[in-house]
DNA sequence: CCGAAAGCATAGCCATTGCTATGAATTTCC
DNA sequence: GGAAATTCATAGCAATGGCTATGCTTTCGG
């Protein structure tokens, strides 16, 4: 059997423990399972601030899928209770949702700000955020947003 | 029709451009098709350098994922053009498997340092750079990469 | 050399995330 | 006030990524 133990050590043990590993991959894979959740809430958040209102239109355009496809997502938020919806009238955040929408939206500016003050352009750094936010887990959160305090940031605020 | 300008200028514009955002949120998109792919020939490759062999059962014990997940998915890696199977003597890199192995560890190395050497402990540095790694455009890859040359990097080389 | 164990394949199920096509309801505007 | 345009809903399809259950092959230990 020999549970514990390399099976063979050679030069550089490049790999880690399997127990290890398996461990980021789990999380990665729980991650991945609440991307679009936290895009979406946080996405209608951004919109009623800066319009007054969600329409699901409007979240068509800024994500850039079809309208079935938001449609669909919208009626799963409903279901897990982050937002109401208002047929013609628009979308709008539950407690649950507005909760949800502030963390989001915080994480992403730190992680998008995090990224400028290490110097990466604009451009990339608003892309790249996009996706990264997801991943980006307390204790690192933390470590970007002492090193864009301490650092001068990017632009804004 | 008002095809340009603002809805509702309101205080502060918190929100970008539609095309502009759209563009961050399509990118995210296409890095999220890719990753379970990077993953596996990464990890292949690993376990080839490590053992040197790539077994599907190390495959399964080091994703935590059922056995016949992986089948699947080497069955889409082959197709693809990235792997070989033989059956009961291994998984196999293609050039093409080994060039995407090579270019997808080196940037997971890179995060992985880079994470450590901005004051990310060890655990959350591994946990966080497998799901950040995928979402690393070159230039936020070039910028991370010449963090860590010029700063101490977390531990090895 | 042969039976048990390990490794792998396959079938069939489900959830998620996307799409097109189409139709219904509501607003808007003349 | 009614026709047209917008907005939204729904049906049906496909690809991806996960699972359990099951059975076939190969390897290995005795
Ligand atoms: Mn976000
Ligand atoms: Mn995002
Ligand atoms: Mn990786
Ligand atoms: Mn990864």
């Amino acid at each position: 059997m020999m549970a514990s133990g390399k099976g063979k050590p050679s030069g550089k043990p490049s790999l880690v423990d399997a127990d290890t590993h398996v461990e980021s991959f789990r999380q990665t894979r729980t991650n991945r399972r609440t991307e679009l959740v936290e895009d979406y809430v946080e996405l209608i958040d951004d919109l009623i601030l800066d319009g007054g209102e969600a329409r699901q239109v409007d979240i068509v355009q800024r994500l850039g899928v079809a309208q079935p496809t938001v449609a669909k997502m919208l009626k799963r938020l409903v279901n897990d209770g982050f937002i109401q919806q208002k047929r013609y009238r628009g979308i709008f955040l539950t407690e649950a949702g507005k909760a949800l929408a502030a963390k989001s939206r915080e994480r992403h500016r730190i992680v998008e700000r995090f990224l400028r003050a290490v110097g990466v352009s604009e451009e990339a750094a608003r892309i790249d955020a996009e996706g990264i936010e997801h991943h980006v887990g307390d204790e690192t959160l933390s470590v970007f947003k002492a090193f864009v305090e301490r650092n001068g940031r990017g632009d804004n605020t």
